[in-house]
DNA sequence: CTCTAGCCTCTAACATGCCAGCTGGGAAGA
DNA sequence: TCTTCCCAGCTGGCATGTTAGAGGCTAGAG
């Protein structure tokens, strides 16, 4: 928690980012550097280094001359994000039951007894973050820094839609038994039903946004 | 001023980008940002953004109040970048296998047919080209954008490496026979077969990576 | 000869001023 | 009233001056 050491473009980063990730900065909406300056306390030198990574990042839009917007969401966009998700959590998934530690099968073990607890409280932002911590822990104790990094950007993406789906409370349970799924079965070491119990599980993710696509098209670009 | 279709910042990207890869610049070397500025007869800010987005895809370390330098090649970081590579064409290869277009499946023809050319020819640089061609064909024509763009990255590090790899000229037909089983099982629109094919044919680039880093560790970092 | 402390240099980070291009709105003419 | 064209006011891109900190080098002490 102590981002003691970060420059201040870091922290312009940390603060847009944020705001767009939580749709407190709609799609398309322009980004006022100047206000940001401003209430940031910093001058555009941070500004503009902040919204140039963003824009590598496909977070937000500069249009040279005339002005910086947040990205608007692309159906297009989101299908092969969650085509590219799914391909390598797979891989992961496989990975874990080959080779995962007794500290990683712990950490899931526990991650999957809290996850219980907020299905239990009906807790779904508590859930959320354990759905996350589930799969960040795969990346981190089989040391895939990269794959974290990507499948990272892929969810800052991801996050945005996700936002909007605020999945049904039922769906919690279902995303439980997924996860259960995929934990026996890198328990049992076995890597094939690990990667299909991974596709499954994703499979649905990609199913409810598919159906959330068609019911409220007009928040979608393409 | 003349005519400008990129940015300052852009060019002096392409051009650092462009020397890294080739290895002009080498693995550690510092790079001098005042001497830029000179050769290419811009001001320290193009540099400065060009350096950042190059440290934002891990192509430089920039060391802060001390400078900026060519990444070293970490091993792991190598093979990881080969686990996501892996991951992600064995997909694309079985998505090619479902719905890669006539067009899509009419340009694997033409480069397999030029590819074998180059192999005639023994021509590896050309033999090369084709080769990163052979993978982009299935991501354009599958319309996969951003998995190129990941791809694109991932490559961009991968290069590196090949320069230093320098294929054995027998390695060439290898390369030109696992296409092959590739391009087959698509045209067969068997995605079980296309999967297995592209897994065989990056598990032989992973091993002679593996190959030469044993013989070679004092040109990586870990 | 070795180790250490302090200065000196070189670097990235940041502030700020200027420039050029795009847009939108308003004025002028049909 | 509608259309066209010009200008003013935004915006991002760029140049350049300033600041602060990390590291190396040297000199002095043990």
């Amino acid at each position: 928690m102590g981002e003691r050491v970060s420059s201040k473009a870091d922290h312009v980063y940390g603060e847009l980012k944020e705001a767009i990730l939580t749709g407190a900065l709609e799609p398309g909406e322009p980004i006022d550097k100047l206000a940001l300056c401003e209430r940031l306390g910093v001058s555009r030198f941070p500004v503009s280094a902040a919204v140039s990574r963003l824009a590598f990042e496909r977070l937000v839009v500069i249009e040279p001359q005339h002005g910086s917007f947040v990205s608007r969401i692309s159906v297009e966009d989101v299908r092969e994000r969650l085509f590219i998700r799914t391909a390598l959590e797979c891989e992961i998934a496989a990975e874990a039951a080959l080779r995962l530690s007794r500290e990683g099968r712990a950490a899931l073990a526990g991650n999957m007894a809290r996850e219980r607890e907020a299905v239990e409280a009906v807790d779904r932002q508590k859930f959320y973050e354990l759905d996350v911590e589930f799969h960040q822990i795969l990346t981190s104790h089989l040391g895939l820094r990269h794959s974290g990094e990507v499948l990272d950007g892929l969810r800052a993406h991801l996050e945005r839609v996700r936002r909007l789906l605020m999945a049904p409370a039922g769906r919690i349970r279902v995303t439980l038994n997924d996860h259960q799924a995929v934990f026996s079965a890198i328990e049992a070491e076995d890597t094939v039903r690990a990667r299909s119990a991974m596709a499954d599980h994703l499979a649905g993710t990609t199913e409810q946004f598919e159906t959330f696509a068609r019911e409220r098209p007009e928040l979608f670009s393409a």
